[in-house]
Order: structure tokens, then C-alpha cells, then sequence
RNA sequence: UGACCGAUGGUGUAAUGGUAGCACAACAGUUUUUGGUACUGUUUGUCUAGGUUCGAAUCCUAGUCGGUUAACCA
């Protein structure tokens, strides 16, 4: 009977290592994450670490961590800690932490043989040069003159590139393919060039590096990667991959690509995520409206969401534009069963019970979380004068309106129902006071007054409610796909990205809140402690908020 | 313009020549001391035109549309 739990149908890759795993072309599978350390890691790498990690999670093998740094001049060890950090996080543990950095000396003496081979020559050319003859999609390119230099001057030369004879760009190794090559890419690619930069793990030792195409596959191979997966727009890099493989004879990595996963209302570009750090308009890398792993984290996201997330949306090689709602929906399932409720009242007005005798304070029993019974309960205290939100009071108020205005009855959350007598007003027209008198029988759990309301909101105790700074953060963007529009990024800013309220009133027992915590506030939504609280004053960061079909029935 | 990749409801993703399914979203309803949650139901789809076949989302041909590709970036 239990037997019929449907079995998930596999991706285009997973079905890939299947089959070469039943067909015993490997014993087992290694795959790698190869991020570059010049930026954090973002929600798109969040897909990629998914899948090759979750690839070997699911048919055994090992995922190594290897770090891209080919290019001394965009990379940083901060990066590196920050990638290793977010990764962790995430929930992968990596086999191995491996950079291509490791590789140089191996990769040197790839160049080398190649070029004793007659498959590489020095190009003495410029950058300018080279492009010149590169031809185009439709036309082929033409040789460079120095393309068919002997193999002991290549040699040489090679040597003289690496012995720092040469200034920063002088000369270039390049791959001796096919200059007519339909393949753009296969027209004498640029292997080695020449940077004379400070390299955040080798140092001042090299002089040279090698390109992209010459250390990925290559790096690839070295480690035995089976499966080497990686994003669309490498396609094309394909066949060059193969090439170098061929003709190095070493051990033939294959390459997969996947399409890239889009998040709407984001973008996923690390130049236009630098240039939000860099201009200010975020704090930084990890600004809870940053679609980076450490903005997600620092706003209140679960690991467990994220993987979910990226589990439901699945793996194709079709363009696609993902609802960031897919997202939010991930984090408030876990969090619906998980956080613990409190109040908070965000826009506070002053509801006083005008049959409540004053200077009496009365307990109440509220229970923690009304999905998971073990959450346990806590105590609120209920008095004369209590705060509600500006929200849940209106002077001339609509039909289906189920909160407070002058002659409605609503339930205060654990509490009293309060039927609305009269109301203040400050010289502004703002609502200050509501006074209400309250129906001692209908206590929350023993209520015999049999009188039904449809609304029930939440509310402090003003003799003991606390304050704290909540941020409310919003979209960044004010269109779908960023990414996709004219101009400069920073012309779609959302300017209500983020409101802070300096002193919301909180309950309590909000004051024991750890680092760690995840709430909802009731009606409002999750939240947990941003790591800007101090013992003085906490902050609070929303995740996401409640679905809420009241404002959804409004904004129409 | 060339080459390559792709096209299934609003979005994402299945169906591997044999009943177009799932999730999110939307809409309607039930329950509810969170306008939350839970539950039930509904709407919406195979880019176009030919062909192969008993049968095509799937295979073939052509077209259309979208993306990628012409860095000493990765």
C-alpha cells in the first residue's frame, strides 16, 4: 500500500549520470563548484551547488569546492572565505577545497607540450591586432603572422614569458586551431597571457596565466570530474574543452550545461550587484534585499527553503524568468510550522478599555505556535490601556471590513472581544485614541458570551510592551526583469525597498530573542534578529510577509 | 548575416511514439480566536505549416520567435 509513493521523474542531468552509471561507463561520479572569488555567491549559484552537490548526494560520489582564480586582478581571498561560508551554510560539505591556482605548474607544462606538439605558438601581436584578425560569425579570420614560428622559438619564448622578460600584455600564447574555424572560439584562442599582478594565492611567483579555457577543462581532468556542469552561454566552449582534452590525452571530463535560473523582481549579475554595493544603495553584500545567499541569509531565509526552492523550479536548458513568489512560498511553509508567534504592533494607536478599571493588570495564556503543540505558551498582560495598530482601526469604514471603527466588534487576539464607542483625533485628523469597552465573559478559551465577530487583531499592553527598530524591506526593483530593461539598473530602484520603524512596540518576551530565532508576528509576518541588535536595542528583519487576501482585495 | 541552443497554461517543470500531469500564481468555497494555516473545487497550455505513423508535445522538413556567441573575463 505504501509502495505507491510516486518517484519524482529526473532532470536532464541526473538521467545522465543515471545512465552512465547503469551503463558502467563510471563507478561512481565526482562533480565540482567552481565559483570565481570576485563576488559573493548569489541565488543562481545557489542552483548550481544544488545540483552538484545534490547529484552526488543522491548517486554517491564526491562534489569538490574548486575556486576559478585565473584573473590576480579581479580576485580576493575575502571572496574566498565568504563563498566557503555561504556554501556551508547552505548545508553542502564539500570533498575537497581545491583552486586552479594549484594547477599552474601543471597547466605550464600543458602549454609546454602543446607547443612541442605544433599546437600552440607565441603571438607577438597586440590585443587590437589579434581582434583585427579574428574575422567574423560570417568571415574567417586570418593567420597571425607569427603563427607558424618554429617550435624551439616557441619554446623560448614561452619561457621568456614566464621568466618576466616581457611587460603585461606584451605577447600572448595561443592554441594553433583553425583561424577559418565556423567556431569563433576555435579561431587560435588565447591560452596564456601575460599579468604582471600580485595573485591572492601564488603571489608574485607567476607572471602568466592561463585563460579560461585552459584551466577549466584542464582542472577538470586533473580531479577526474565526470560530470563537469555548468551554465549555458558555455556551449560554444564546448568543443574547445574536447579539443584540449584530445590533445592532451589526459583524463576526458564531459561537460553539461544547464539553463541558468532567473528570479524575477532580481538580477543576478555580479557587475550590477557590485554596483549596487558600490554606490550605496544597498549596505552590502549581504543586505537582506541583496538576491545574494547572504542577503537571503541576513533577512531571515532558511538553508532548507532555498534548496526546496530550487528543488520545485527544477533543471532545464530553456530561458527562464523565475516568480520570486515560487521563493517566498518556500520560506513561509517552513516558517508557518516552525517560527514562534509574537505581537508586535508596528504603527501603534492607543485603544483604552473603558470598563477596565484602571491600575488592574489581568494574565493571559497564549500558545506559542498553533501549529506545533510542543511550542508551548507564554504569558500576556492585558490592562486598561493597550496599543493596536494604525491599520486595524478606520473611521468610515467599508463593507467586509472586519476590524475596528466607530460601533465594531472585533476579538483582541488571546483577549476580549471590544466593541468600538468613540475615538480621538489629533489636530492633524490622525487617529490617536480608540475607546472601547470590553465583554468580560468572552475571555479567549472560556467564552460564554456567545457573541460572534469576524475580525480578530493584535494588540500590547501598554504598561508592558517594549520597543524595537523593525525593517520592513520590499522588493528592490520595480520591474519583473532588471536585467532585461534599457539603461542603467539603478533607474529601477524600488524606493520603498526598505522602511525602517524606529519604535515598534513588542511584546516582552521578544527580548530573549537569540540570532538564531525565526518569528511571525502575528498578522504582519516572519522576522528574525538582524545582527545590527545591541543589548539596548533590537532589530528586526522581515523575511516575507503573511499572504494577505484583505490588501490583495484592496489594490484593485 | 553565420553557427549553436531552445520553444508545453500567467510562471516553473513533467510526460523518453500511446489518457498532456505536478507545483506556484489566480479565482471560488469550507474551516478558523492570525483576512494566516489547512482542506475542496475551478479556469488557463503543446510556436506555425507540412510530413512519417494506427497513433506525434515527442520523430523528420521548413518557417517563426527567443537566447547565446565575434574579452589578453569566467
Amino acid at each position: 500500500m505504501e509502495e505507491n509513493k510516486e518517484e519524482k521523474s529526473l532532470n536532464f542531468i541526473e538521467e545522465i549520470v543515471d545512465n552512465d552509471l547503469k551503463s558502467g561507463k563510471y563507478a561512481s561520479i565526482i562533480t565540482r563548484f567552481p565559483p570565481e572569488p570576485n563576488g559573493y555567491l548569489h541565488i543562481g549559484h545557489a542552483k548550481s551547488i544544488c545540483l552538484n552537490f545534490g547529484l552526488t548526494q543522491k548517486f554517491g560520489g564526491k562534489t569538490n569546492l574548486r575556486f576559478d582564480d585565473t584573473n590576480p586582478e579581479t580576485e580576493e581571498t575575502d571572496y574566498v572565505n565568504a563563498i566557503k561560508e555561504d556554501i556551508k551554510w547552505l548545508g553542502f560539505t564539500w570533498d575537497e577545497e581545491l583552486y586552479a591556482s594549484d594547477y599552474f605548474e601543471t597547466l605550464y607544462g600543458y602549454a609546454v607540450d602543446l607547443i612541442k606538439k605544433g599546437l600552440a605558438y607565441v603571438d607577438d601581436s597586440n590585443s587590437e591586432e589579434i581582434a583585427a584578425l579574428k574575422g567574423t560569425p560570417t568571415t574567417p579570420g586570418q593567420d597571425s603572422p607569427y603563427r607558424n614560428r618554429g617550435i624551439a622559438q616557441n619554446l623560448a619564448l614561452f619561457e621568456d614569458m614566464k621568466a618576466g622578460k616581457f611587460e603585461t600584455g606584451e605577447r600572448v600564447l595561443r592554441a594553433k586551431i583553425d583561424m577559418s574555424h565556423i567556431n569563433m572560439l576555435m579561431r587560435d584562442p588565447i591560452i596564456y597571457r601575460i599579468k604582471h599582478a600580485h595573485h591572492h594565492r601564488t603571489g608574485d611567483k607567476w607572471c602568466i596565466y592561463p585563460m579560461y579555457d585552459f584551466a577549466h577543462g584542464q582542472s577538470d581532468s586533473i580531479e577526474k570530474i565526470t560530470h563537469s556542469i555548468c551554465t549555458l552561454e558555455f556551449v560554444p566552449h564546448r568543443e574547445l574543452y574536447d579539443w584540449f582534452i584530445e590533445k592532451l590525452e589526459i583524463f576526458p571530463s564531459k561537460q553539461y550545461e544547464f539553463a541558468r535560473g532567473n528570479l524575477s523582481y532580481a538580477i543576478t549579475s555580479k557587475r550590477n550587484l557590485l554596483k549596487l554595493v558600490r554606490e550605496g544603495i544597498v549596505t552590502g553584500w549581504d543586505d537582506p534585499r541583496m538576491p545574494t545567499i547572504s542577503g537571503f541569509r541576513r533577512k531571515g531565509y532558511t538553508p532548507s527553503s532555498i534548496r526546496t526552492f530550487w528543488e520545485k523550479a527544477g533543471i532545464a536548458k530553456r530561458d527562464n524568468l523565475i516568480d520570486i513568489g515560487l521563493l517566498e512560498f518556500c520560506i513561509r511553509e517552513e516558517l508557518n510550522k516552525t517560527a514562534i508567534r509574537r505581537m508586535v504592533v508596528v504603527d501603534p494607536i492607543k485603544l483604552v478599555i473603558t470598563n477596565f478599571p484602571e491600575g488592574q493588570t489581568e494574565s493571559l495564556l497564549a500558545e506559542n505556535n498553533p501549529e506545533d503543540e510542543h511550542a508551548g505558551q507564554r504569558i500576556l498582560s492585558f490592562s486598561r490601556e493597550l496599543w493596536i495598530e494604525r491599520d486595524d482601526f478606520m473611521e468610515e469604514p467599508p463593507k467586509k471590513y472586519f476590524r475596528l471603527g466607530p460601533g465594531l466588534m472585533v476579538r483582541l487576539k488571546h483577549a476580549f472581544i471590544v466593541e468600538c464607542e468613540r475615538f480621538e483625533k489629533d489636530e492633524l485628523g490622525n487617529i490617536t485614541t480608540v475607546f472601547c469597552r470590553y465583554f468580560p465573559e468572552s475571555k479567549s478559551g472560556h467564552d460564554t458570551s456567545g457573541i460572534k465577530v469576524k475580525g480578530t487583531i493584535h494588540w500590547l499592553d501598554s504598561a508592558t510592551a517594549k520597543e524595537a527598530e523593525v525593517r520592513l524591506y520590499d522588493r528592490l526593483f520595480t520591474v519583473e526583469n532588471p536585467g532585461m530593461e534599457e539603461g542603467d539598473i539603478l533607474e529601477y530602484i524600488h524606493s520603498g525597498s526598505l522602511k525602517v520603524v524606529e519604535h515598534a512596540k513588542i511584546e516582552p518576551a521578544l527580548l530573549e530573542a537569540k540570532p538564531s530565532d525565526r518569528f511571525q508576528f502575528l498578522r504582519l509576518g516572519y522576522f528574525c534578529l538582524d545582527r545590527d541588535s545591541t543589548s539596548e536595542k533590537l532589530v528586526f528583519n522581515k523575511t516575507v510577509g503573511l499572504k494577505d487576501s484583505w490588501a490583495k482585495m484592496n489594490q484593485s
